[in-house]
DNA sequence: TGATTATATAAGCGTTTGATTATATACTGT
DNA sequence: ACAGTATATAATCAAACGCTTATATAATCA
């Protein structure tokens, strides 16, 4: 059973349109910052400063590969049972990350889930 | 499947500790505002607002009986299923309702659930 | 009827939030 | 080494938020 007020900080993260865009994105497959500046139309410091607070409470991790920094979810974390069951229950962004394939910019951070 | 962009306007309204607590008490048992005073010593208006909020969206609903307006989950709501699997996560709040009839300030709104 | 209780609403205010621009750091490839 | 690409951080600012006080409305009860 997870403590209340604690559990309103994750959701108030998770209450925001974009960064509940990224970690449902982040639910189907790992993506770099510059995927989502491209996927949401929005500036690359807007983008990593909603990073850097998911970050800050643990719920995603980070990998650096060349000059990619790729994000993704933290399945070991205390929280990560709730958020995947809001997650789940959220309509698929995979169609947005087969646009941005097919546009080309999608980049293979090649890390296994 | 629910929309991202809508499901964050409600995990924003549950992304807060005093409506948390809130939804999950009334998940619970249905409560009215002077136990939610009672119980958060909180101002009536803070409570009366969040409870708009809540209200708001149709995510709880009102019934009046007598001089009180009893709160209790839309169990019909489209986000509902959503809400509660969140709810089911979070610790009790039964010891506070018990504390409330012990102190004799418990109000039976005679609504079944 | 007048006092009390319960709730809602409006106005005001300090804090938080999310965006932008500017700038710094780091890695890549020629 | 240098130009280009990727990311992070700091400063700034308008908008949103949550609380308080003041006030209005409605039901109860002596």
């Amino acid at each position: 059973m997870l403590p209340i007020e604690e559990s309103a900080l994750i959701l108030k993260l998770l209450g925001d349109k974009t960064r509940l865009r990224m970690m449902k994105l982040l639910d189907e497959d790992a993506c770099c910052v510059c995927e989502f500046v491209e996927l949401f139309q929005m500036s690359q410091p807007a983008i990593s400063q909603h990073l850097r607070k998911l970050k800050a409470v643990g719920i995603v991790k980070e990998v650096k590969r060349r000059q990619w920094v790729f994000y993704s979810l933290n399945e070991t974390h205390q929280y990560y049972p709730l958020v995947k069951a809001i997650l789940v229950r959220l309509e698929s962004q995979q169609d947005k990350l087969v646009s941005l394939t097919e546009s080309g910019k999608r980049i293979d951070c090649q890390i296994e889930k």
